[in-house]
DNA sequence: GCCGATTTGTCCGTATGTATC
DNA sequence: CGATACATACGGACAAATCGG
């Protein structure tokens, strides 16, 4: 839990816009105004736009404010959004979450599987396949790879609850940064065994690197979801030149 | 074009990443020894940092330094990267790309184009429709929807060249940010009529918002790609708390 | 285990440039 | 033209994490 000065600023600032106090595209409070309101720097209030920002909720507009452009949007289907577990989705989503784990076993980093995960060849691995359900349904299937000693002593029964938890909570690690890419592939026999496709033949997929804080990998993840239960949401800025 | 100088170390550094001057898991050199080497402040080298580790090109690890997590990734199908139109996408994955307007119509924002599109009610659009081609096979289909009054004497040949290229070259107006929602959707007939889905039934569908630099929505766009030559890459950050 | 050097994280105050009105 | 607002940059201070002696 951050206790920074800036943090406080981007979450209450983040909450006013939310809540609609700030008002869609009308402007924020001056800089200088927010100076004083929060009792700091100017770099702070700067820093703490900059990630409302990136975030698209604002964007500054030089020699003019800062514009609030934040509109709420409908959830119906599974939203994604940061990194964060499959139990954490499905509770921001409001939706009742179950595991069932399909495989468990311990493997090693050959060629083929190097390349897809990039760990390195060579690297012992636990492979865990696990089935997700929202409010009852079989919507999403997960391959995990997780590097084999950092996740010490897991267990099924820990893989049907949340390894994420696990990780930060007993082992204290600390989960850092996450490169994904999103593809749509078809369906294979395996989808179909365990997800009622309802005449879809292609799985939105998620294939996610997991860094912790030194910088080493220790998760690759493909999460293959039914396309009617998926959704993925994304803000993106121009950089000029 | 900036000139800015943490644009220039941003730029600089990122280059040795991805020329491996850098090697993957090493340590870069320190805020301090790059204030040397720039001979700049710390702020403005902490600023070029931050962005790279925004990007997923390094993670900063206190008290030991900033370490390279940057792989190059095989490129093979088309990826969507920042904001950019199809003819930048295209020239990044290296295909050669052309585009047929099949629509052009000037439109009024209804309850229904407006809840779909963000636009307000009644709003005057000129709606288009292109078939993009890579390397002369049909395959992606975008719904584009254009607040009028901003892109004034838009016509079906500009449109079949580059629409940002009028935007930014011609009418002076500066693309900001974007707001992006993928969802996999069910093809249409529409989509099949012109895209030889090759048995897949679905679609990536990338539904995207863009605001000038005054903060106003100037589009709404419903790109939507055969699955095999789609291609979305994303970087997330773990916010603790 | 402690101490000091190094390195990143946060915050401050100030100066200057540029865009808007 | 001057006032306001955001953009960039500098330098300094202290905190927190890491590492070696």
């Amino acid at each position: 839990m951050p206790k920074a000065k800036y943090d406080h600023i981007y979450r209450d600032l983040k909450e006013k816009i939310e809540s609609e106090y700030y008002i869609y595209q009308d402007m924020l409070p001056s800089e200088h105004m927010l100076i004083r309101e929060y009792d700091c720097s100017r770099n702070t209030v700067r820093r703490a736009l900059a990630e409302l920002a990136a975030e698209g909720y604002v964007q500054p507009l030089h020699g003019k404010g800062v514009r609030n452009i934040f509109q709420p949007i409908e959830q119906t289907s599974f939203t994604v959004g940061g990194i964060e577990s499959f139990k954490e989705s499905a509770e921001r989503n409001r939706q009742k979450a179950s595991t069932e784990v399909v495989q468990f076993a311990e493997i090693m980093a050959d060629r083929k599987i190097s390349r897809k995960t990039g760990f390195r060849e060579g690297a012992e691995l636990i492979y865990i396949q696990r089935l997700r359900f929202l409010d009852g349904k079989p919507l999403i299937l997960d391959h995990n790879y997780f590097l084999k000693e950092l996740v010490k002593d897991l267990t099924p029964e820990i893989a049907a609850r949340s390894i994420y938890d696990y990780l930060e909570g007993e082992l204290g690690v600390t989960i850092a940064t996450s490169k994904r890419t999103l593809t749509v592939e078809r369906a294979t026999q395996i989808d179909e065994k365990y997800i009622d496709m309802n005449d879809y033949n292609c799985m939105a997929v998620i294939s996610s690197q997991t860094f912790d804080d030194n910088g080493v990998q220790f998760e690759f993840t493909q999460s293959r979801h039914r396309p009617d239960y998926f959704r993925f949401q994304d803000v993106a800025t121009r950089r000029k030149g």
